[in-house]
DNA sequence: AAGCCGGGGAG
DNA sequence: CTCCCAGGCTT
């Protein structure tokens, strides 16, 4: 009789797994906010964040009564802003509808903006041994080859069984921290998407996959599609004092809520579209060599088109603001227009 | 069920 | 280059 998975789970754990995390505390609010920043984001990338995030916001009442603003600039350059949008609603309803405590159900913490079935039960379990399974990547990948779970693992029918596999495999309250970083250890350093380390792994007795060779065919590959072209133009207005106009982006969509550049379709429509937009004469220069830019979903070709204003009297209007590059480089701002600027200041 | 939403690490 | 990461929200 083999010992229970959790329990040969949590033996490996004790000497293999991560233990000095930052985010490692008995503290729901720096939990949540690591679970956030973790979303589809490595631990090596978050932890710069995570410091400069938690030396200016050290609570969730910080967080709550701060501008959106502020947070957004913090969070420029780990991308999927909403998140960032949805962490700082978050914090304003724990402070109103919470009372300023962080909810303590499972049920209770998902019902906040950004937190769903899995990261709830990250939280819960990791502040209050609660008994919650998670299932994120490395969960999905660990399941599917243990139980050698066929097909796409974004069906709902496949994640459905998942849940409830996770769900009949948790340990006693009093080991679900352990058990649940464990979970995420494993599937972070052991079984790892291309290279598993089957000899090293605790479940390898059991191990469906393993037992027939197939560690390395589940899960199913996510079914492909070619990246989608698109191209833009970013004008570089600059003023006699070296400052550059940005204009923030709308709440939703690419780098939601984001002060960027002014963006037109092509360089010979800038002059006309940034005065009918605005309200403001513009005279353009040569254009820039382009950069491009890679997201998930598409390919972006930027085009920067330096110009001079030469009307003021309607930039009230619209969004738009002048920044010196210095203050542009600490606002939210997208990582292209970082690099951008970076380019800038050289020059300057 | 499928699409949208960033950026970067790793191989 | 490709793959995918402590996913959630919208349609």
């Amino acid at each position: 009789m083999t010992e229970p998975f959790s329990q040969r789970l949590l033996r490996w754990h004790a000497p293999h797994g991560r233990h000095d995390l930052p985010w490692q505390v008995n503290d729901p609010y720096r939990v949540w906010l690591s679970e956030i920043m973790l979303q589809q984001t490595q631990v090596i990338t978050v932890i710069p964040y995570y410091a400069r995030f938690l030396e200016r916001f050290p609570d969730i009442a910080s967080l709550a009564n701060a501008p959106l603003d502020d947070v957004l600039a913090l969070w420029s350059g780990l991308g999927y802003y909403t998140r960032a949008r949805n962490l700082h609603a978050a914090a304003v309803q724990v402070r109103d509808r919470f009372a300023g405590v962080f909810p303590r159900s499972p049920d209770d913490i998902a019902s906040l903006p950004g937190i769903g079935r899995s990261t709830a039960a990250a939280i819960a379990a990791f502040s209050y041994n609660t008994q919650a399974a998670i299932l994120d990547g490395n969960v999905k990948r660990v399941l599917s080859r243990w139980a050698s779970i066929e097909g796409n693992l974004a069906s709902k029918a496949i994640e459905n069984s998942m849940w409830a596999l996770a769900e009949s495999l948790l340990p006693a309250a009093a080991d679900m921290p352990a058990y649940t970083q464990a979970l995420m250890d494993l599937g972070a350093t052991v079984c790892t998407p291309k290279k598993p380390a089957c000899l090293a792994c605790p479940l390898q007795d059991d191990c469906v996959a393993k037992r027939e060779g197939r560690q390395l065919e589940l899960p199913w590959p996510k079914p492909k599609k070619t990246l989608p072209e698109r191209e833009t133009v970013m004008l570089l207005l600059r003023g006699d004092d070296g400052r550059l106009l940005l204009e923030q982006r709308p709440p939703s969509g690419i780098w939601g809520g984001l002060w960027s550049l002014p963006e037109v379709a092509t360089t010979l429509e800038a002059e006309a579209a940034m005065l009918a937009r605005f309200g403001v004469r513009i005279e353009t220069d040569a254009a820039w060599p382009p950069l491009v830019h890679i997201f998930t979903h598409f390919r972006l070709t930027i085009t920067p088109l330096p110009a001079r204003v030469t009307g003021v009297e309607a930039l009230a209007e619209g969004g738009l603001r002048w920044f010196s590059p210095q203050q542009a480089l600490a606002a939210g701002i997208p990582t292209p227009l970082r690099r951008l600027l970076l380019q800038v200041t050289d020059l300057a």
